[in-house]
DNA sequence: CAATCTTTGTGCACGCGTTCACAAAGACAT
DNA sequence: ATGTCTTTGTGAACGCGTGCACAAAGATTG
């Protein structure tokens, strides 16, 4: 197995920590915004509000770009925009492949947040033959079989997978082979990569199910009754069945 | 603005740590896949390659749900999967409303993902008159301008946005004053929540600089000459135009 | 029933991330 | 030029999350 280690050692290099890096588009698109209003300057406090943090530590996370700010006056926001982009790569182009054009690869090909801002679409992928051909968001989609090409002669190097989750593993083996490093993975599976090859996932229902386990403790803390049955302890049948209070309402995940 | 308070205040009550109710959905997908192939029990150490996670951190992640495994043999998969769905409160039915119902929005209501697992799409709401009463995996869009009505019928406590970032606050708005609690935003917005509700987002375009930020180090560390100019330093010019190492790529985040 | 072997549950230490609080830096006014 | 006022940049403390390593628990075998 060994999902190629499973430790981020960190962003070493010069050192920019992880949480500082995730939270440099939020700050982009504040400045961003800004920018477009034609505001010269921001201090700390506003731009921390802007991106929804807390301004010591959007100063901290700055602190590790460099001293791009001025006392007593705040941050120039083109020069922030400018350097935050480069610091995130945003200065060059990025093409992207997108594998499997259902209805979310389709959504996110017409998605707008990815012709913006560096990234571009230059590939749909999907493995059913009929689609070959059809276009999607002005771009025709492209079988899979041809995948180890398109991605070298586009030179892609972030793949997004959008596929049933059975097919996602595979999609990713080559994806890599073919000489993706950067996946971002909307289908519901744990994926394996060598090391070297970054993976992030999206996962939706993940999400719904933090909320509603939040949604659950907050409905608790006032009815109570949350908590009824100490339930059974681990009884362990001999082999399948085991119907401890009653009967588990066999739920579904995927 | 006041973001409802950006600091969690970690999850409190019996205590299960946030990061720990991150990891339960990915337990319970693991443990729901050998539950279909009849597995009755499994080791922590299985479990974990299966999840993509460390041992350890899943024991400790289990020991604050009790002690639910048993000592030299493992987990009971059924029993399992039971524990967790009713920690994380998914024996319950969790009715669900999108609202902006795009390309995002549709995908998103064709997604099998909401259907399993206690969460049910209980209503798709536009803001487009035009698409009033047009069928969406079934079912028909209503128009935003019952949105209150719609929350209060159907019980929804969780609402997730798909709307263009221009009207993701105002719809956020709405959703809370009917009652939502919970909310998922696909809106590359900074949301505004009164205390007590929760709200998660969702942003590719975000994903995907945190990518390409890993990538362009990746490709820095060989080639080198990532950092060539120790650029100009904040000049600062009076007001706005500057153009320090010749001229900046005008990135166009959103 | 005793010995052995497997696997859990957890005390402990370490490192990262967050926040506080303040000195230093610089703008601006006089 | 000097003083005041604003805002940055950061040292230090704290808390959470992670991973190690091992004792305790129980299954299994003889």
């Amino acid at each position: 197995m060994a999902t190629g280690r499973n430790h981020r050692p960190a962003t070493r290099s010069r050192g920019i920590p992880e949480a500082t890096v995730a939270r440099l588009p939020l700050y982009l698109r504040a400045l961003t915004a800004l920018s477009e209003r034609s505001v010269p300057t921001v201090s700390s406090e506003e731009l921390a509000a802007a991106a929804g943090v807390n301004s010591a530590k959007l100063r901290k996370d700055f602190s590790y770009l460099g001293s791009y700010g001025t006392r007593g006056v705040g941050y120039d926001v083109e020069y922030l925009v400018y350097q935050i982009s480069r610091e995130l790569g945003l200065t060059q182009d990025w093409p992207v492949a997108i594998v499997g054009i259902g209805n979310l690869g389709a959504a996110l090909a017409n998605y707008g947040g990815f012709a913006s801002r560096g990234f571009r679409v230059a590939a749909l992928i999907d493995a059913d033959p009929a689609m070959a051909g059809t276009p999607v968001a002005g771009i025709p989609v492209q079988h899979a079989d041809d995948l180890d090409r398109i991605i070298s002669e586009n030179g892609v190097s972030i793949g997004v997978i959008t596929t049933p989750p059975g097919a996602a593993q595979q999609v990713c083996d080559r994806l890599v082979a073919a000489g993706v490093t950067s996946i971002l993975n909307f289908a519901p599976t744990v994926l394996s990569v060598p090391d070297g090859v970054d993976v992030r996932k999206v996962d939706l229902s993940i999400e719904l199910q933090i909320l509603a386990f939040h949604e659950q403790r907050k409905a608790g803390e006032e009815g109570v009754d949350t908590a009824p049955d100490p339930a059974a302890p681990p009884v362990r049948a001999t082999t399948g069945r085991k119907g401890p209070d009653g009967d588990m309402p066999a739920v579904m995940p995927a």
